[in-house]
DNA sequence: CGCCAGATGCGCT
DNA sequence: GCGCATCTGGCGA
């Protein structure tokens, strides 16, 4: 297990020092467990307008300044659930993104729950794809990622190759700050662009409707 | 292959 | 009402 100290340190300290962690879920159907490759610090120092919690504790960002070692799970373009670990101490209401990994425990049961995956390092390979994989949603909201009791827990680990690390993904504000962190090589790792795609504009006014 | 746009609901202005 | 820490399938080269 990871312990609290190891999570009390500056979130782009403790973002690439994840990497090789393993994210296990029980579920009555059984056991996944994902080893990080890819991940993003948020900071609540205040200094970070991309963080959730940029705009103080509200009801949706008040798990990220709970205790260190909580799961932070929101809900994502009206579709999707993204999951974060709390780091740092309580208060500082910082995360680290979980943006992908790769299925080491329960393939069988990741691909029940991403059918339309194809090949295995997608099964992870994205924000919303992870915790698609380990059924984490709404349910697992401040789940306790320490406790060894939990259904949702967070294993020490080590990265399998150097670390790198760039601009975050699909945000438009800090795009600047390199905290973004994956293992060199991955191949979960995601492949979508810096700042995410430009937002697109009607081409024409005059387009013809139904 | 790569690029494009829709889906879909919540948080905050 | 606007924007969003995304994913997927469709379409064209």
């Amino acid at each position: 297990m990871v312990t609290r100290d190891e999570l009390l340190g500056p979130v782009d300290a403790v973002a690439p020092a994840l990497l090789g962690c393993w994210v296990v879920t029980d579920r009555p159907e059984g056991t996944v467990a994902v080893r990080l490759t890819e991940v993003e610090a948020y900071s609540g120092d205040g200094t970070d307008p991309a963080a959730h919690s940029h705009r103080g504790p509200t009801p949706r960002a008040a798990v990220m300044f709970g205790p260190p070692g909580r799961l932070y799970v929101y809900f994502s373009y009206g579709v999707h659930w993204c999951a974060n670990v709390v780091v740092g101490p309580e208060g500082a209401g910082s995360a680290v993104l979980l943006r992908a990994g790769e299925v080491v425990v329960g393939e069988e049961l990741a691909r029940a729950r991403r059918p339309s995956a194809r090949a295995a390092r997608d099964l992870a390979r994205g924000p919303a794809r992870l915790t698609q994989a380990l059924g984490i949603g709404p349910d697992d909201r401040n789940a306790d990622l320490l406790d060894a009791t939990s259904p949702v827990r967070l294993h020490t680990g080590d990265p399998a190759a150097p670390v790198e690390s760039g601009p975050r993904v699909g945000i438009s504000v800090a795009t600047e700050l390199p905290w973004r962190f994956w293992e060199s090589g991955a191949p979960s790792v995601s492949a979508f662009r810096p700042g995410g795609r430009p937002r697109s504009r009607p081409a024409r006014e005059d387009r013809p409707r139904e």
